[in-house]
DNA sequence: AAATGATAGGTGTACATACACTTAAAATTA
DNA sequence: TAATTTTAAGTGTATGTACACCTATCATTT
C-alpha cells in the first residue's frame, strides 16, 4: 500500500473494502482500530519534521508534564498509552539525540532517573505545537460528540474486564 | 509495565495518569489510541492459543472472505486495518506454518497468488470462533451506541483529510 | 519494436512491541 | 542478620511497522 497517496476514507467499508460485519458494535471495533491507526499515521507524518516516533513524543511529553521533576522508567511506562512499550528501548534513542538524561537514582539503586535536556525541551515544544494544530484540525467535532465518544469508549472498557 | 496482571481502567484519566487534556477533542484522540491497544492486546492473548498474531489472523480471515477465490498480495494489502502492514513479510510466516500457499500468477507473472491451505482454514475457524466470543463480551454496548461511536467516528475521518 | 513509465512483490533497515529472562538492589520474612 | 521474595531496569528474540529501494513484468508512448 502505498500510504504517501493514500487518502482515508469516510466510511470504514471503503476503508477495508468489506461489508460483512456480524452487527455494529463488531463493526464499531473495527472502526476503532482503524481511526487509531489513521490517528497514528497523521501524527507520526508530522512529527517526521522532527525527526521523532511517535513513541519518543510521547515519552517527552509524559516527562514535560512532571518537569522539571524527574520521572523513573516505571513512571514513564505506568503514563504510556500503549502499556507493552518497551520503554528503556525508547529512552536509549532518546539519550542518543541527547533529548533526554539518564541518572542512577541515589535513594533506590534500582531506579533509573530520567531527566529532560535543554534541547529536550525546545525540540518537544516546537513538536508540540504542531501536534496540537493538526489535533484541533483533525478532530474537529463538537464538543457534545467528544463527549458522547469518550463515554461509549468508556462503556467498552467497563464491559471487557 | 506487567500487562499480564493488568487490569484495564475504566477512566481514560486513570489509565494514563493524567487528568490534563486540552479538551474533550483532544481527550477522545487518546481515548481512541488506548482503547484500540486495548481490544488488541485482548485479541492477540486470545489468538497465542492458535500461535497466530493479530495480524496474521487478519490476513487470513481477508483470504476466508474471498475463499475459494485466490487473492493476490496487493487485494490483501488494501483490506488491511493497518495500511502500512508489510503484507508479504505476514505471509512469509503463514507460509512457514503451511496455513497459507503462495502460487506465482499466470495472468500477470508480476502477481503473487495467495490461497488458504486445508489446515489455514480449520485453524482460522476455531480462532475465529474464539475472537467471535470475546468480541461479543467485550464489546457489549447496545446498538443505538454501537451505531453513534461508529457515525463519530467517519465524522472525524471526514474532516482529517 | 524500442524506450519509457507504472505496477507488483520482495528486501534492507531503523524503530517499536510483546514477552521471557537476567541482574542488582530493596523489602520482607524467618 | 541471613535467607527469601519482590521490584526496577535492562536485554535477547520473534514479530510487526514504516519507508526507501530493487527487480521483474506489464502497459503505454513514441
Amino acid at each position: 500500500m502505498d500510504v504517501h497517496t493514500y487518502i482515508c476514507p469516510v466510511k470504514l467499508e471503503q476503508a477495508i473494502l468489506s461489508t460483512k460485519f456480524k452487527n455494529d458494535a463488531h463493526k464499531a471495533v473495527l472502526n476503532i482500530l482503524y481511526s487509531a491507526w489513521w490517528l497514528k499515521t497523521t501524527m507520526s507524518k508530522a512529527l517526521k519534521e522532527y525527526s521523532l516516533t511517535h513513541e519518543q513524543y510521547n515519552v517527552l511529553r509524559i516527562l514535560k508534564g512532571k518537569y522539571p521533576e524527574q520521572m523513573c522508567v516505571r513512571d514513564i511506562a505506568c503514563r504510556m498509552i500503549e502499556k507493552n512499550s518497551n520503554v528503556p528501548r525508547i529512552i536509549d534513542r532518546l539519550e542518543i539525540k541527547k533529548l533526554v538524561k539518564r541518572t542512577s537514582s541515589l535513594l533506590d539503586k534500582r531506579e533509573t532517573v530520567i531527566s529532560l535536556t535543554t534541547s529536550g525541551i525546545v525540540l518537544l515544544e516546537a513538536a508540540t505545537e504542531s501536534i496540537t494544530e493538526i489535533m484541533d484540525g483533525v478532530v474537529d467535532i463538537s464538543n457534545a460528540d467528544a463527549k458522547q465518544l469518550n463515554l461509549i469508549l468508556e462503556k467498552i472498557r467497563e464491559k471487557e474486564n
